[in-house]
DNA sequence: CTTGATGCAAAGGATTTGCACAAAT
DNA sequence: ATTTGTGCAAATCCTTTGCATCAAG
């Protein structure tokens, strides 16, 4: 684990704390995994590469569901599945979905030029509409680079 | 029903059959169920809608993907649910969903002029991250002006 | 101790499927 | 007749929950 991923560990133990949750062992580890992955996760991906661990797939399903109110993780729902990703820093960071429908991989689009057009536009939409907004995500769907020949 | 919407149904009723779709009673009645909506519905509440005319939930749910994959409704997936609303015309039609986690209702945001600035960002990733993208949906959550005080 | 977290197995709930029957061509 | 669609019930799959046990303060 790099020195850039202790430290973002670290901040997230730090946030947890504030709210009187405690970062056991379990939760270090689903926090670990999804910080070295290089996509977003299914509970059960999770589970088949943690179970070995000894980390029961009903503790995934908890513990995701108290980091995502903690704010830790953000969930992403698509058809029938839900993705996890580490929301790291969540109030600067947007995240931008994209699910290939050939090899079924959910990742993150990073852009900063557009998450900042996202953000005024979710803004607005506050202002126009008359809503409190406390979440949204972008999700797009298609082919990727990969498969789309 | 008014004229406008039997305009659409034919319409509709046009795009299965050029694809090789039968519009039997049951499809009609979820079609015009979901068309009467104001908001978006899941399968079972169009199972409560309709099971008094015999129509089974199995059969919402069959055709519910028939018409998703024949372009005729959109799928809608947020937190254990997935909701559908109708597509219509959907190269002209983009939506921009909002669930109230309050009163649970999940509805669109009609804006004209953000609609514009959400199709102007899905070119704009597709050109600059080598992404095909078929479909699209900006989900957000929060209170509604109804629920917000 | 006392409280909260975990693993396992069972339960729950949304969605899908198998099958016999009905509808349409 | 043959094909396709439907209703029902059973099965499936993801997720949640109950409960006995474990870990930490």
């Amino acid at each position: 684990m790099g020195a850039e991923c202790k430290d973002k560990l670290k901040k997230i133990e730090d946030v947890l704390k504030g709210r009187g949750v405690k970062l056991t062992n379990q939760r270090r580890e689903i926090i670990e995994f999804l910080a070295q992955a290089d996509k977003h996760l299914r509970a059960e991906d999770i589970y088949d590469g943690l179970k070995d661990r000894g980390i029961g797939l009903a503790t995934i399903y908890r513990n995701l569901e108290l980091l995502r109110v903690n704010g830790v993780v953000t969930e992403i729902s698509h058809g029938k599945y839900r993705y996890y990703e580490l929301r790291m820093f969540s109030s600067k960071c947007t995240h931008i979905h994209f699910k290939c429908e050939s090899c079924g991989v959910m990742k993150d689009i990073v852009d900063k030029d557009i998450i900042f057009d996202i953000i005024k536009i979710k803004n607005e939409l506050e202002a126009r509409h008359d809503l409190t907004i406390d979440d949204y995500s972008f999700i797009l769907s298609g082919k990727c680079g990969d498969c789309k020949e």
